[in-house]
This record gives structure tokens, sequence and C-alpha cells, in this order.
DNA sequence: AAGAATTTTGACCAGTTGGAAAAATGTTAG
DNA sequence: CTAACATTTTTCCAACTGGTCAAAATTCTT
């Protein structure tokens, strides 16, 4: 049997080796070096920065390795396929994108717990735009590439949290109402201002589109959830 | 001056020579042949399915041409760039989008109003889900190609209706608060249903993820708009 | 300082892409 | 029926795409 060659490069990648049987046991994976941690970085928030904008087909390499400031076959190095980079990066999303839902506490009363999971939707959407961007154009595209995760571990975490609020139903603290729609109208409202950023601002115009907008939407959905649009006190 | 040499082609496109001046007076313009029209049809309904599904940049013209059971030249001969497709059906789309806002009218009550936006609003997602979500991705990669119909016409009838929902208001008819972002609220809600069509399939499950998450939908939605989730009669 | 390992580069490639040109075929008004 | 026009097919191309590879340059370890 020949010296088996190990160029580094699959041994970085652990997730190597589509279909090939593995030539690299798993016990050879090195820890990454520091160049490997901080090129990493690099790539993957240039393309967070690309497929973002251009979705994955609509993305090239060249583009990804022009914003990280390198060369293609150098970026190809660290990630040897284009989809493992795009892997990545939406996994390592989900975690953070779901963390608002997660927090969602079942011993807490609801309108506490309702208001700040969308005050916290609402600030990922402003200080996360690019990770919505990316998630929305996934799921634009039909998940091909999450349809997993979405079916498993998002689902499972909605479901739970539906029992959650349908607890708070019972106990007459919510209205009685299709919690699995409650939590869509939630994403939807939220993620909306980083998705269709570019709407709102013109919509807004120069002068309210400013950072502004992102308080003045706090207040108006948290009286849309709250008390919906039925005027409360009637006009002197 | 050498006879002008008009190739059909050149005729038919009535926005063709992007640049150069143009050599066929306004005048020439023919009547498009029967088949052109059917032709054409037939191209705008296959690239509505595939930048859709795509975008601009991730959409191919073979992929178009091979969905309108036609060859790649042939499609070309219609269109002869892949933006003038694309352009077409974002005006095309413009127009019937709006619809639905256009037709909230000041001189009705404030919920039959919203209420019925909100339902057509549903059933365009649930009957135009594609036209949605090509909207979408144009709204995704920062409407590079439509900023201009959104910063005047969008704006424009938005900023109208906004001043109906602020007369009704005034008219203690329904809740003060910003009526953008009402509107926006609007949208996003509804949309949302065909954009993320998977992700609420897969949240719903098999079970209540079938037509019917469209009723369940707006009878969610009525109720959030007219009451939030504050809890009405309270549980005996 | 030297050898080993890692990182970067440049040249290259096969497949795809948007599109042009011209020849071949259809359609239709007179 | 036929000339003029409209449509379709065939062939082709240059630029771009994802990706490979060997060699050169750099960094790390001892």
């Amino acid at each position: 049997m020949p010296p088996i060659k190990v160029k580094n490069a699959e041994t970085v990648l652990v997730t190597k080796r589509p279909d090939k049987t593995a030539t690299v046991p798993a016990t050879k994976v090195r820890p990454l070096t520091r160049i490997q941690r901080e090129k990493q970085d690099i790539i993957l928030e240039a393309a967070l920065e690309v497929f973002s904008l251009h979705g994955f087909r609509g993305a090239t390499i060249d583009q990804i390795a022009d914003v990280a400031g390198m060369s293609k076959p150098n970026l190809l190095y660290y990630f040897p396929r284009k989809e493992e980079i795009h892997r990545r990066l939406i996994s390592e999303l989900l975690v953070t994108w779901l963390e608002p839902l997660r927090e969602m506490d079942a011993d807490g009363d609801p309108f506490p717990e309702i208001r700040s999971y969308i005050r916290r939707k609402l600030e990922m959407a402003r200080d996360f735009p690019r990770e919505s961007r990316l998630f929305a154009n996934e799921m634009l595209q039909g998940a091909p590439r999450i349809s997993e995760m979405i079916e498993v571990d998002l689902k499972n975490l909605v479901d739970e949290k539906a029992k959650v609020l349908l607890g708070w139903m019972d106990e007459g603290k919510l209205a009685r109402t299709d919690p699995y729609h409650l939590i869509f109208s939630i994403w939807a409202t939220t993620q909306h201002y980083a998705d269709f950023d570019v709407q709102v601002r013109a919509v807004l115009g120069p002068g309210r589109g400013g950072e502004g907008r992102f308080e003045d939407a706090a207040r108006y959905l948290e009286q849309l959830f709250l008390h919906g649009l039925t005027p409360r006190k009637v006009a002197v």
C-alpha cells in the first residue's frame, strides 16, 4: 500500500470527501492553526455579504474572494467547495437566529415575554440584516440546503413554544388564538425590516427612514400585538 | 444614405437600443403578431417560474428557455436581453401587486377596509406566490432594477393611503398609531405566507400545513389587527 | 538556522453563460 | 401562389464559472 498522501487542506476541512471513502483517519484531524481561524472568519464574513445579496447560485467564489481580499485558489484552500462555505454560514446562523425564541420563558408572563421577544427580533433585524437576508434567500429558494434543519430543529422548537403560548391562553393571560400563526406574525413583522430594508427606507423617505425607524417600529408593533388597532380612548 | 435595415426583432422590442441613438423612427413600431403575443406570454410565465426561484443572477436564459419549451436563441429573438424579461415581469407585477392597497377606500370604515385588504393580500399570497417571491428576491438584492418604481410610484401610493389612515385616526375610528408601520405590518404578515412558504409548511407539519393554513392565517390576522393579543373574555 | 509544515500564487481546465450571425423554415397579405 | 416578412434552428464565441495542481513563498518548530 502506498504511503497515504496527506495534504493539510484535507485535514482542515472536517467535512471533506463528500463521496469517496475517507482516506484520512478521523483521529488525524489537527486543531486549526491561528491563520486558519482568522482566514476562515474573514471568508465567512465576506461570504455572508455576498450570499445575502445574491443568493447561493447568484454568488460567485470570485466575488467572495474579492471581498475577503484574497485569491480564489487561496479561498478554496480553506473551503474546498462553495457549498461548504454556505453550509457553515447557515448552520451557525440558525443557532443564533432562534436564540430569542428559545429564551421565551414559560414561567414568565405572556406580555413581557412576547414584548421582549419582539424587541430582540427587531434588534437582530437592525444589527444583523445580512444574516436575515441570507436566511430569507434560502427560504425563497425552497430551503434546498437546510430542509432538514427546519423540519426538525426549527419545528421542534416552535412546537414547544406553541405549547407555552397555549398554556398562557388556558390561564386566560393571552387571547385564545393560533399560536403558530402568532409566531409567524412576529417573525414576519420583525424580519421585514431587514429583508425589505430598501422598500422601508424608500417609503419612509429620507426624513423618517433613518435609524429612528426601528424605534418607531418597536412602538407600533407593541401596540399592534397588545391591543390591535381598535381605538381605546374615544377622541374628545 | 443606405437603406435602413430593419430586422423585425428590433421593432418588436419597444425598449430596444439601450444606448445607441434610435435608428428606427418611433412610428415604425409594428403591432405585435399573434405568435409574438403568444410566445411572449409563454416566456414571461416561464421566466416568472425561474426568476422567482433563483433570483435574477441565479436564473439562466437556458433554464427559462427550457421551461418555456423553446431554444435559447429563439427566446432571445423575443427578448434580446435577459434583463428585458425581468424588467417586463417586475413592472407588470408591481401594478397588480399594489391593486389591493389602491382599493382601500377613504370613504369606507377602517375595519372593513383593513380587513378586506388583509384578505386580498392573503389571497394573492396563496394564488400568486411566485409573483410575491419575485418581488421579495428583488427587494433582498436591494431592488437595483426597480429603485425608481418604489421610490416614486410605491411611495406616492403609500403616502396617500397613510393619509387615509390618519384621517380615520383623527375621527377616532382607528387607534392612533404609525400608519406607515401599519401598512408594513400588513405586507409582512401576508406576504410571509408566500415568501416563507417552505418554512410555514415545515413548521405546521403535514397535518395543518395543507390549504387550510390560509384560512387559519386569515382568522388569526383578523384577531391580531382588530384586538391584539389581550384576552377579552376572562376564562370561567 | 534549517527542515517541515503551512499558506499563497499563477497557470490552467472543462463546463456554463449571455448573446451574435446567418442560414433555413414558416406564415401571411396581396 | 408568391414575395415579403416572421420565426426557428444551427453554429459559434468570448467571458465567466467552480475547481485543480504544482510550484513558490511564508511561517512554525526545533
